[in-house]
DNA sequence: ACCTGGTCCCGGGCTCGGTTTT
DNA sequence: AAAACCGAGCCCGGGACCAGGT
């Protein structure tokens, strides 16, 4: 383990707590470097990207599946690998046959939950490139692009993951008109849930499809997430086994419910994951719910309306203005009455909250509608407090 | 008719990066 | 070199307007 993971253990975990070793491996949002139980689908996406390992570029793809399924894990985990060190010198020994030695394209991941402009992507993808530096904003769009396309015109290309596909406002169709100029020096995998046959542009692309897990794998994920991230033998098999089963193969749906368990039987010192805290940590995480990838993606403030949402009394619960009044009222929050509604309804319009419209008994107007939480509450929770803000 | 909840949109002002002036 | 200026994107506030009820 490095050290700054080292550091980083220390400063999570309380003195007296010897529960949770690492919430980073609990975390659903945050990606292990060696997927478990994914190998075939490392292998396709490996194959897709072939040519790259000899120097060019790969056809665009798209790679699918549903929620939880690994894309996240598996793109990110073979792209971080694309990138290490160790991939260099291989070009460097084959060069006898060829003229030079030959440069591989670079690789990009982009995560689109973390993107939501025009601008912000192609930033992003030039912030990768140049290693972290570049604009946040104050300059043009069309500035960012010439920037990219300089950066592109003297080297063999790049290969650019676009994760959450889904959640940008553009399609592949979209992002290609706007790359037009540095069509020949890049190659895009779009990720997301979507079938092709329903994403503009993405018919067109060769197609990676994921299928959800099996039970086995998934209780294999949270074993080893478990046995890393927790003390010893604290998960059980049957509890792991518990959880896959109503996680409707949903990878990221289970961590959650393991970490909400682990933070409930924490809350309460416990050494041990009782069943109540399972049962628990499984109704913190709605069904089909969304994920805490996308929740704490969210723009700071819209982070802290929903932190301040999740202390608040059932009493102010039961309609949206009483929710916006209490949220005001919070000292986590420092906005308007306005805003905070728009906040609310926007949340809920991004699936982030159910609206229930509530029976009215009396009175005059439209009924009113009450706010239930679509994300996993209690490891939201945790993470907000655990970071810095 | 009237009332309250919900949707939509846009202007002001802020911050940041680049450019021109001092 | 420093300072002043300018223009870009983005967040917040808030108001106009629509929807759904008595």
């Amino acid at each position: 383990m490095d050290i700054e993971a080292r550091i980083r253990r220390r400063r999570q975990r309380g003195t007296d707590q010897t529960l949770v070793l690492d919430y980073d491996l609990l975390n659903p949002a945050v990606h292990v470097p060696e997927p478990v139980g994914r190998g075939p689908v490392v292998e396709r996406l490996l194959d897709h990207l072939n040519p790259v390992f000899d120097g060019s570029l790969p056809p665009d793809g798209y790679v699918w599946g549903p929620p939880g399924s690994g894309k996240s894990a598996v793109v990110s985990a073979v792209f971080s690998h694309l990138e290490t060190p160790a991939m260099q010198p291989r070009t460097a020994i084959q060069t006898t046959t060829r003229a030079q030695s030959v440069e591989l394209p670079r690789s990009v991941y982009v995560n689109g939950r973390e993107v939501d402009s025009e601008f912000q992507l192609y930033r992003q993808i030039l912030s990768d490139m140049t290693g972290g530096d570049g604009p946040s904003r104050g300059v043009s769009t069309d500035t960012v692009t010439a920037r990219l396309q300089s950066l592109l015109s003297d080297r063999p290309g790049a290969v650019i993951a676009v994760d959450h596909a889904d959640a940008l406002e553009q399609s592949p169709t979209d992002i290609h008109a706007a790359l037009a100029t540095l069509d020949d020096a890049i190659a895009i995998v779009f990720i997301g849930q979507t079938p092709p046959s329903d994403v503009d542009g993405a018919p067109d692309l060769a197609e990676i499809e994921i299928p959800g897990y099996g039970q086995q794998v998934l209780i294999d994920v949270l074993m080893t997430r478990g046995s890393s991230g927790l003390a010893d033998d604290v998960l059980t098999y049957d509890q792991a086994r518990q959880i896959a089963s109503r996680a409707g193969g949903n990878a990221h749906d289970a961590l959650a419910a393991l970490f909400g368990a682990t933070v409930l039987a924490e809350d309460n010192g416990r050494e041990t994951l009782r069943s109540a805290d399972i049962e628990a940590g499984i109704e913190a995480v709605p069904k089909g719910g969304t994920s805490l990838g996308t929740v704490l993606a969210l723009a700071p403030n819209r982070r802290r309306v929903l932190r301040a949402f999740l202390e608040l009394d059932d009493t102010y619960l039961s309609s949206v203005s009483e929710t916006t009044e209490a949220i005001a009222d919070s000292t986590r929050v420092d906005l308007s009455t306005g805003t905070i509604r728009r906040f609310l309804y926007e949340l809920a319009d991004a699936d982030i909250f159910h609206r229930v419209t509530a029976e009215r008994t009396s009175g005059s107007g439209r009924p009113p509608s009450r706010l239930e939480p679509r994300f996993p509450t209690i490891a939201f929770r945790k993470l907000y407090d655990l970071g810095a803000d």
